[in-house]
This record gives C-alpha cells, structure tokens and sequence, in this order.
DNA sequence: GTCTATATCGGGATAGAC
DNA sequence: GTCTATCCCGATATAGAC
C-alpha cells in the first residue's frame, strides 16, 4: 500500500497510431478488471480472476498494468476524461453559482452511480504519499483538471467574491466535493438520500458563505479565514488550464 | 481491506485471573509488533518479524491476535486506556474553552508523536464498515469515551451555548480533533510547524464561532447549521459516560 | 511488439500435530 | 498454548511463441 509504481503506462495517445490490437486486449483488461471490482470489491477481485475474464495470461494482464493499483488508476483517469465534456455542458447551462456548482456536483454523482464500490477503493487511501491518494502528486493532473472546473463555475457568475477568498476558493470546492462524495460511498441510506440532503443543506450554505464574504462587516472574519487556508494549502494557486 | 474481523480478543478482564504467563506471552506479542510498526511502518512489517522479535512462532502471533490489524486495534484501545486519566488532567487544570480544548489536543498530539506512522496505517481506513476505522462499530467505545471528554470539556466552562448546538458540538469537536490528528500524520514540515499553526488559527476561529452562535441575530444562521448537522449525524446523542 | 506459460518469492492466514 | 507445515495470492521474472 506504499509502494506502488502505476507507471506512464501506454495509453492511446502515448505513441503511434493507437495499434488498435493492443488498445483493444488493454481496454478488454481494464473492463474486466472494473466489473470484478463493481461486483466483487476491489479486494476480493484477484489478478488471476481479472486475467481469466479478460480471455489471457497474468503476465499480459502485468504487461499492460504494472500492478492492480494501476488499474484503478486507469480508472480514475478514464473517468476523468470521459467527464470533462459533462462537465463543461453542466457549466454551459447555467449561470446562478448554486446551479453551476449543483450541476457539477451531478455530474459526478452520475457518473459514478455504478461505481460506488470502486471509488471506495480509491478513497481509502489518504496519505498524499499513496499513488492513488486523491492529493498525490500521481493524480495532481486529474486533479488540477477537475479543480479548473470550479475555477470556471466561479468566474462564469455575477456574484462579487473577494479576490483573496477567490483565489482559494476553486480548491476548497474541489474540497468540499471530495468531502460529499465521501460521504455519498459510505450512505447506507436508501437511494442516498442522506446525501441529496446533505448536497441541498450544504450548498445553500456554502453559496451563502461566499456572498456574505463580500460584506465589509465580514472583512476580518474572512481575512482570518483565508489565514487559515493559506495555512492548510499553503501557496498552490488555481491550476492554470492544461491543454488537451 | 474489508473483510477483517478483529474479533474481541482476550483481553485480561475478559475472563479469569489474567492467568500470567499467557498475558506476558501477549504483551510481548504487542510490544514486539508495535515496535516493529514504529520503526519499520505498518506494510514493512511481517508477522514472521513479530513472531520471531516476541520469541514464537507464527501461529502463536495468530493465536493472539485474530490478524495483524487486530494488533493495531489492541493499540487503539491501549492508547486510549493510558490516555483517559491525562485527558482528566487536561481538564481539571483549565478553565477557559480555548485553553481547554487545546489542552485535550495537546494530550493527544504527545501521546502519539512516537506513533505517527501507525496512526496512519489506522486512519487508512474511511470506510465505516472496516473494523479499524475511526467510525466503525467496532471502535464505537473507544470513539464515545474520547467523544466524552470533549462534553466535559464544555460543561466545565462558563460559555454559555444554545441548547441545540451544545447537543452536537461534543461530536464536532471530536471530529474536528480527528481532522487534525489526520493533517498532523501526513504533516512534513519540520516539527509538524504548519500543523501547530493550524491548531492555533482554527482553534480560535471555532471558540470565536461558538461564542456568537449565542448571538440573537445569529440564530437562523445556527439553526441552519444545526439541520445540517442532523442529516450528518443523524440522532446520535452525545455518548453517556462509560463507567470503567 | 504482444502474449503465454511457468517458476519463484514474500507475506497473511490456517490446520492440525504436539 | 504453541509450533510446523501448508495454502493462497499478489507481484515479479524469464523464456520463448508468434
């Protein structure tokens, strides 16, 4: 669970033409690897199993993924690029910040519907250290990426926010989304609904939060705050736009 | 990581007069494996390693312990045997909230400063349903006791706070102290210095919050905040003291 | 370059002899 | 209560077929 090198690997775009062959036993890999992780768990899915179902040896499954880890990682990053077009059209649809944050945040909970087990896996590791961690400098891309998006859903609004709370604020909502859908995988509750109410609770006040942050009366209180951030994120400022 | 059955163990209480000799052979089980996890972390560490440092064999390591996590959970629980009378200590010495709370932190901070590296193998665990997590039924006794002396460290004080609120804070303020203790683990600035600084910053912006959640004009904020709260927390009341 | 087959190793966990 | 032998699995390495 410490060491665990997911390499580059050789993703379609790494190289030549796509040598459809390979992609095609690569993406048949992967599928089985995620169904046997959906339906079984992460830990219960073997190496072996994944193999057998993908219809080949062990060692071609290795040859593809350096490890399991890895797998969840080409996970993470499939998802990912398979979310950003989503995302882009929930922004493009709305204007009020609530619905442009509530539309990101839908998104995601989509997505991921079908996979709730499997993002279980992903999220056990909190060590920054941990490839997998979500705040690992192995997913800083994806990561980057995703905070980009609340960088947009903030600039595309009317409502005035601080510049210093500004600067700060695409991270701790990336933040804040990371804490739901934490919540969301462990929700027993049927159909989650804990969680839609916890989304409907929280939203309204988070939202609230950044417009009173505006009133001059809240001026230290916010200074403090940001204080605080400055603290816990220390300087990384908003990823810049990474070109596709 | 899911299925672990920590199973009650055989504590000394448990049963008979501590029959001697087996609670030396345990204790220097525990001794050698936690040893181990300090200096070598919890993944480096092997059972063949524990077994051989303690003088035995393998299977006597299984006998007493139902599987390696079940060693750190005998940790957890021994950490928080010799806390408890420190943790009263704590608070007998301190009258204001801030100070007070701080000096519940401070014991917990000292206790596992020589640990940090198997506290971390146990936060790991998110996942409510694995028996070492931090909010698993399992742990539940462990958690209502320490979430106890955060209710003590509010009852002791002078602060008036609504009745509402006063009900959840105890368990806020546990996790708020869980937070910490987490951004403390993965802390690698020397001496943990930001992790001082985020104890003392957020430290004061939460007192300052409780104070004006008293305020009148405060109140439908608060009543927001305290919804929000249930739909996390559910009705979990505030542990009633264990009596040891 | 793509893949199979196989062997080996380390490590958690267990069964059964003593 | 304790030890030995064993199992299973993830990971790795290698030899070689195509």
């Amino acid at each position: 669970m410490t060491s665990t090198n997911s390499q580059p690997d050789r993703t379609p775009a790494a190289g030549r033409p796509a040598s459809s062959k390979s992609e095609e036993t690569r993406a048949r890999i992967l599928g089985s690897a995620l169904a046997s992780f959906r339906t079984r768990g992460f830990h219960q899915t073997t190496m072996r199993e994944v193999a057998v179902d993908a219809g080949v040896a062990v060692g071609a499954a290795y040859y593809y993924f350096d490890s399991k880890d890895a797998l969840v990682m080409a996970f993470y990053e499939r998802a990912q690029q398979e979310m950003e077009p989503l995302l882009s059209e929930a922004l493009s649809s709305h204007d009020a910040l609530e619905r442009r944050l509530r539309a990101l945040l839908e998104v995601k909970f989509d997505y991921f519907r079908a996979n709730r087990s499997l993002l279980g896996a992903l999220s056990a590791h909190v060590d920054p250290q941990h490839p997998l961690s979500p705040f690992s400098e192995e997913t800083r891309e994806i990561r980057d990426k995703d905070i980009w998006f609340f960088a947009r859903a903030l600039e595309g609004t009317s409502m005035r926010v601080p510049a210093d709370l500004k600067a700060r604020l695409p991270r701790i909502l990336w933040m804040y989304q990371m804490g739901l859908l934490l919540f969301w995988m462990y929700d027993r509750s049927a159909e989650q609904a804990r969680t839609r109410q916890l989304v409907d609770k929280s939203l309204a006040i988070v939202v609230s939060l950044i417009q009173f942050s505006g009133f001059p009366l809240m001026r230290p209180v916010r200074k403090r705050v940001v204080d605080l951030l400055q603290t816990v994120f220390g300087d990384e400022p908003v990823p810049a736009r990474i070109e596709a």
